[in-house]
DNA sequence: GAGTTTGAAACT
DNA sequence: CAGTTTCAAACTC
């Protein structure tokens, strides 16, 4: 699509400059003899048509007459233009150089489309070709794509702003192109981990191509819009242009990354940026690790940006996409207001921490974000700090990093406080005791004294840590000193093997190195870290699910509980018992709570409960004030008692919210129909199950739901209350509303939107029956995986539903193909799941996304 | 620290 | 797809 759009454009411009020296002078003057003769003796009318000729009359009328359409001329040209430039040209050099190419086609307003179609010519690239495409859109030829990038470094503007430019243009080329490696490289490793990015990029690319076709026609809107916005003089062209080729993280993840993007200089370090999504995204930890230490200011001045900006201490909320379950990640905050800020990701793995400012997580964790886990110990924030300043190169990095860091202690030491406080949900508890010296940790201690590790240790023996059974392997990360490994491969030396089994094993399921768990809570940062070590994502859901059979799901064994995630339908588990939410065929326990609902629940109580639900459900899902924050969750803990099959029913209902992004919940109103159609169908049911199960005991459990800020607080205020009827109405409402709308967006969805790395499931409409009818679909809605699978035609979920026992998943082909993204917004979350660190870490994976 | 248990991953 | 084996973490002692 966008190839298509982006060639003819030129055209367009180039009719355009035609067209436009005629159209500024009557036709029947340019007509007249006297008129060609005076155009002929003076050059400056010419200037007259073309506006960017206006800036300099001398030399516009032969470029007006013969202008090609080739940059390089127009470069040239637009080069006198800037020595000899006016107060008007004086834009900023990478502005200006980034319109250079614009200009050179014509009109300034197309000079914006341009960027757009740049941008989306990024994009397109992405998928994978090297194909000139990107070029084209700027440039006329393939070549200049190259001499584009090339003066832009002529450009006066100081190193790191060419650079900028160039990194973004070469960037954007390598990403698309694979071109240009020798930029962005370092050394052969960083030239290595950028040609990875770039295919990652491509991979990503896919997501934003769905967001942006969410929007359809909004799409190219935004991808102007953000060019416009970025193209500003003010702005450097670099920012634009990473703009737009990170529009798709734009998209996902909303302005945040504006502020990345650009460092101190206010120049995009795309290197940087690279840098960190490699370290993110690598499969790889170590490189990752080492990338991270690499990060140069500009992300790290972003980062910093993001953690001292208004919300310095603010954690990002985790978006959604999981990390592997030793991994745990703390994307930005969806809200768009942190979210702007934050665009930065913190991501811990093993007891490292990294901040990123690509929202995308590294290959394994999918930007998105996903929690996983949530390391909390103050020396895990200070190994953080190890991992993440990067040496010497970042000071302001490394500061940034500190306060980061203290920020989280401080919150952290209040969530601790707090948990203690709630009851810590078993996971924090763990990982504190963990850091603290529980059994578990203990022997990961042993195993590395030192938790500067930003990977996890594995004690891997036959293995080679090259399979899934490797933590280390299965985070992405590579084995470090403190694993007990035994010949270990899965070291930077061995790169390239490690690439070969990470592919195979993607070929064998895509998902293998997705995050195990999709984290819907949307949690606050605030929230979130206070409640962080409670906040277990009660909302967040087993990708696989559990098959525990003799632990009851109450112990490591079990993935779910491991990540302090409730079970959901797609569990296999037997007895389970999983505190943060107990996996019971839906129909039962609504067959039993519609039991007690009669038994125990008065008419009136019912009814104002109908009240509260039908209100709800009619109410847009957006409007949905309350989700329950998945902070709540942790009061499950407190709750552990509660914890009833509903649990599940209710939390599904949340998960699903969480996945579905708030965007395309307000964006598609098919949801909120399907949603409204769910609530008439169970509203009754639901309602009167509702009530009749939501006992004081329970309700906290029921509460658990991701949900925002205001959630969280209004859960703890439920908790708090002793009126625990009028909290458990609400929510019960609010739960009912969740379940049986189903995909009823919180507000956090919203935030989940501010994300795009958050896998969104989408939900069709027949999804959202299905949904409806099972509350076991709500789990399916909540998983990692389903969003790609969601791409596939057939949606994971529903396969799923067909066989949730399934151990292994089957990747959706599909998901990685571009064109089906562009079908609904949902499916650009969707893309945003296939954008999980396994697929798109490895060039090879380019292929991958090319098969579909 | 060794041995056992457990369930995921891998294999057939 | 189901069953079995392999594996390493989690757990117990």
């Amino acid at each position: 699509m966008d190839t298509p759009e982006s060639k003819s454009t030129p055209a367009n411009t180039r009719k355009i400059k035609l067209i436009n020296p005629s159209s500024s002078d009557s036709p029947a003057f340019q007509d007249s003899p006297v008129f060609n003769y005076i155009s002929n003796l003076s050059p400056i009318q010419p200037v007259k048509a073309g506006p960017v000729a206006q800036g300099f009359p001398g030399l516009a009328s032969p470029p007006l007459v013969f202008t090609s359409p080739r940059i390089n001329s127009l470069t040239n040209f637009f080069n006198r233009k800037l020595q000899s430039s006016g107060p008007n040209l004086e834009i900023s050099q990478d502005h200006d150089s980034c319109q250079k190419e614009e200009s050179d086609q014509g009109d300034s307003v197309k000079l914006v489309r341009s960027d757009q179609k740049t941008c989306n010519a990024e994009k397109l690239p992405l998928v994978p070709t090297y194909s000139s495409s990107g070029c084209d859109d700027f440039l006329a030829d393939p070549g200049q794509c190259a001499n584009s990038s090339q003066i832009i470094q002529s450009g006066d503007a100081p190193p790191s702003l060419d650079g900028g430019c160039l990194m973004k243009l070469d960037i954007g080329n390598a990403r698309a192109v694979g071109l240009n490696s020798s930029t962005l490289q370092k050394s052969k490793r960083g030239a290595q981990a950028k040609s990875r990015i770039s295919v990652r990029l491509v991979k990503n690319e896919p997501r934003h191509l769905i967001s942006s076709s969410e929007c359809s026609g909004a799409l190219p809107r935004l991808l102007t819009d953000h060019a416009s916005e970025k193209c500003q003089p003010g702005d450097s062209f670099s920012e634009a242009s990473n703009f737009e080729r990170g529009t798709l993280r734009r998209c996902l993840f909303d302005e945040s990354q504006r502020n990345y993007s650009a460092d101190e200089s206010g120049f995009w370090d795309p290197i940087a940026n690279a840098q960190i999504q490699e370290s993110v995204n690598m499969p790889t930890g170590k490189t990752g690790s080492r990338q991270m230490n690499n990060l140069s200011k500009p992300a790290v001045g972003s980062c910093v940006s993001s953690i001292t900006g208004n919300n310095p201490v603010v954690i990002p909320k985790p978006l959604g996409i999981g990390l592997h379950l030793n991994s745990v990640v703390y994307p930005r905050s969806t809200d768009s207001a942190i979210g702007s800020q934050q665009p930065s990701v913190l991501r811990v793995e093993g007891k490292k921490l990294f901040f990123l400012t690509n929202n995308q997580s590294d290959g394994k964790v999918d930007a998105s974000n996903v929690i996983e886990k949530v390391l909390v110990s103050s020396e895990e924030l200070d190994q953080h700090q190890v991992c993440l300043v990067p040496s010497s190169d970042n000071t302001i990095a490394s500061d940034a990093i500190e306060q980061f860091n203290n920020a989280i202690e401080t919150k952290l030491d209040a969530s601790s406080t707090i948990t203690n406080e709630i009851t810590l949900s078993s996971d924090l508890a763990e990982n504190n005791e963990s850091s603290l010296g529980s059994p578990k940790k203990k022997r990961k201690k042993i195993s590395s004294s030192t938790d500067d590790d930003t990977t996890k240790r594995c004690n891997c023996r036959k293995t080679k840590c090259l399979k899934l059974y490797c933590d280390c392997f299965a985070a992405g990360f590579y084995c470090g000193e403190s694993c007990a490994c035994v010949g270990c491969f899965n070291r930077p030396e061995y790169e390239d093997t490690v690439l070969e089994t990470r592919q195979q094993i993607e070929s064998r399921n895509p998902l293998a190195f997705a995050p195990k768990v999709m984290q819907t809570v949307t949690a606050s940062p605030t929230i979130s870290k206070a409640v962080g070590n409670l906040s277990t994502p009660s909302s967040a859901r087993h990708k696989r699910g559990c098959n525990c059979k003799k632990s009851m799901c109450l112990k490591k064994y079990c993935e779910c509980y491991q990540a302090n995630v409730g079970c959901s339908e797609g569990c296999r588990c037997e007895g389970c018992k999983n505190i943060y939410g107990i996996r019971e065929d839906y129909n039962f326990a609504r067959e039993i709570m519609l039991k007690r609902a009669s038994v125990e629940t008065s008419e009136g109580a019912i009814s104002v409960n109908n009240n509260f639900v039908s209100s709800r459900v009619h109410s847009p899902p957006n409007l949905t004030p309350t989700t329950p924050a998945l902070q709540c969750s942790d009061q499950k803990k407190n709750a552990l008692e509660s914890r009833l099959p509903f649990r599940k029913f209710l939390q599904s209902p949340d998960s699903s919210h969480d996945m579905l992004t708030s965007e395309e919940n307000l964006a598609s109103p098919r949801n909120s129909q399907n949603h409204n159609e769910i609530l008439e169908k169970n509203k009754c049911m639901d309602v009167d199950v509702h009530d009749a199960e939501i006992g004081p005991e329970n309700i906290e459990d029921r509460l658990v739901p991701p949900g925002d800020e205001s959630l969280y607080a209004h859960c703890s205020s439920q908790s708090s209350n002793t009126d625990a009827k009028n909290s458990k109405l609400r929510n019960i409402s609010q739960l009912e509303s969740f379940a049986e709308s189903g995909p009823v967006p919180p507000s956090s969805s919203l935030r989940w939107r501010s994300s795009p790395i958050t896998p969104i499931t989408q939900l069709t409409g027949s999804e959202l029956k299905d949904f409806g009818t099972g509350s076991k679909h709500s789990d399916m809605f909540e998983d990692d995986t389903p969003e790609i699978l969601k791409h596939s035609s057939t949606p994971i979920k529903s396969v799923k539903v067909t066989s949730p026992n399934k151990k292994r998943i089957s990747p959706p082909h599909n998901h990685m193909n571009p064109s089906e993204s562009l079908k609904s917004s949902r499916k650009f979350v969707l893309r945003a799941v296939p954008s999980f660190p396994p697929l798109t870490p490895y060039s090879k994976n380019s292929s991958v996304v090319n098969r579909e």
